[in-house]
DNA sequence: CTGAAAGCGCTAACAG
DNA sequence: CTGTTAGCGCTTTCAG
């Protein structure tokens, strides 16, 4: 039954070794200033010899903290260029940890319950298995923020609360119509003129975000729109059908996209008719994901702050978790273009 | 200081809610069986009122178990097709919460610790925060599987324990092997002959086991391989080298590839000479990354079953983790193969 | 089948 | 600055 060779020490062991109380022990831990310093040392040998670490059980019952951030994991989405979410992840997990938190995994989606359901965040926080959660995916209008913000439950989110003007919890975000407008002064400065912008609906503010950065970068130099957005679902065949259209109907010689997805759509299309992207035809994609870095002959792409975005969020959370707990203002960080062979 | 609304209700408010002791309603809710009808009944109702939930941090404690299994995240790795854990670890955290676990990640390779040291996993292991481990990439011949199995800490590996024969730890993995004969023989049956390998150095012994599918199909059929395989790193530049060498020398028609960041880089050359994948030379890959999904016109790859893989290896931390712990036998799946464009 | 007692390992409060 | 006391919420004995 014993799992480990031995039972690990306790804060009773080390209290014995170093001839202090326990209680001085969990002060030499938690608030070394309190000590003398040959105490402390003392302490610190014990606890080196002894190779003591808190048993985190019992430290998260007592402070009724559990030193956890709750993720949520979406379904994977194949078929799609999204690999945002790996980046973000390993960030936050390194920024967590720097602050002593760790990220436990959770679907957040699970099938069978009403959207106003949200039993997984439900449970994990009337269980006290986590302090707080990090939300990644508000923009998707899905009702995890509002839900959240109801039962007063500590969280960030990665995204702006579009539509929740007296939202109050802290976020952070990437500008969008900067990162459209980046991928299409790129494009005007390499000469295009007739710019298309394939994104998807109105619906998502997120979306609607970058394509402002297209049509403000396109509007600023008096270069006419019309006829070249257009709007479809996030798929790589929407992006193909959508390029489609647009190459027959109003012969752009650049296509902005709103993500990976899309772009990789376009370049089905080209591929189909043989024209090359870069030369006969530019892209631009969003997200900079593993694809827009593989794909021949590479896709030029908005590339988001993710590991900046991560520091940002656990900012922010530490603000929530501290005594009293404060809210800082959003953060929106700016995105940055890489340029790659398909522009 | 008080985060949420009401202090969540504990073992005592259900129990005096439904006249009953402290006892009675912990019975309730792990050993039910133990209950007459009638009081489960009263409880259980008691607990829906209240909506109680056990408290995790006291029941880990009281149990010396954390109900929680800490995966290693690898550092991103940028410009590579590597997609494959990403849908693991979704199977994964829908197969362990399926029986009573929670996944926490942490980055398993901190900087500035000898090979030998693995401070990450140890920190968790003292501190009790996690109950097992699952590893995933034994086979890069790092350090890990060893130093898990010298501590007696309970993991289970997805992949072989290649390098080490008496290792007594459950395993999951794939058969390579298999992949590669599938891909070849897929490539055969569609006419060609010379089908070259670009696989990885000859110490990836996953990599091995994955070019030995390859030249048991070659061989069979009694088809010559000389001069037609090619070592590696798992880079896109590599493969793209690799394989612009091999179309020189050896004039392969297909390319059979370790991986679909190799296959990007088969890619990579076929663009660049303007030959067209599937129609002038053939090409695979191996994983089923998002990349080989989206890239025109499509890359054909071997797909492993990580959902199948994710719910053995829960099956296997299930054994590990019961009383008395049990070690399965290790766990081979066979991988399919996704037909593309490209081939 | 149900209840009472004890204690997991830690830290917040207070006393010395 | 250090030690004592108490108790977080739960489950494992052991009696009734």
């Amino acid at each position: 039954m014993q799992r480990h060779p031995v039972t690990p020490p306790t804060l009773a062991d080390v209290a014995e070794r170093a001839g202090v109380s326990r209680q001085t022990v969990s002060n030499a831990v938690n608030n070394p200033e309190l000590l003398r310093e040959d105490t402390l040392r003392r302490v610190q040998e014990a606890i080196a010899e002894l190779g003591y670490l808190p048993n985190r059980a019992a430290r998260n019952l007592r402070t009724r903290s559990s030193h956890l951030i709750g993720l949520p994991i979406k379904p994977a989405e194949e078929g799609t260029a999204n690999a945002a979410m790996d980046r973000f992840v390993h960030s936050l997990v390194d920024s967590s940890r720097a602050v002593g938190y760790h990220v436990l995994l959770f679907s957040g989606q699970r099938t069978g319950y009403a959207a106003d359901e949200l039993p997984a965040y439900d449970d994990l926080l009337r269980s006290t298995a986590v302090d707080a959660f990090v939300v990644t995916d508000t923009y998707l209008g899905n009702p995890q923020a509002a839900w959240l913000n109801e039962r007063r439950a500590p969280f960030v989110a990665f995204g702006r609360p579009w539509n929740d003007p007296d939202a109050r919890h802290p976020w952070v975000d990437v500008d969008g119509a900067a990162g459209g407008d980046l991928a299409t002064t790129h494009l005007i400065e390499r000469g295009h003129h007739r710019i298309a912008w394939i994104g998807w609906r109105k619906d998502s503010l997120l979306g609607e975000d970058r394509r402002a950065g297209w049509s403000r970068a396109m509007r600023s130099r008096d270069i006419p729109t019309t006829g070249l957005a257009s709007r479809v679902e996030d798929t790589v065949a929407s992006g193909r059908e959508a390029s489609a259209v647009l190459l027959d109907e109003a012969q752009p010689t650049a296509f902005v996209c709103a993500s990976d997805t899309l772009a990789m759509g376009v370049l089905h299309t080209l591929y189909e008719r043989g024209l090359k992207p870069g030369q006969d035809v530019a892209v631009t994609g969003f997200d900079d994901s593993l694809v827009a870095q593989t794909v021949p002959p590479g896709l030029t792409s908005v590339r988001l702050p993710l590991e900046q975005v991560a520091i940002e969020v656990v900012h922010a959370l530490e603000g929530l978790l501290g005594a009293p707990p404060v809210v800082g203002a959003g953060v929106l960080l700016e995105p940055t273009l890489v340029v790659r062979g398909s522009s």
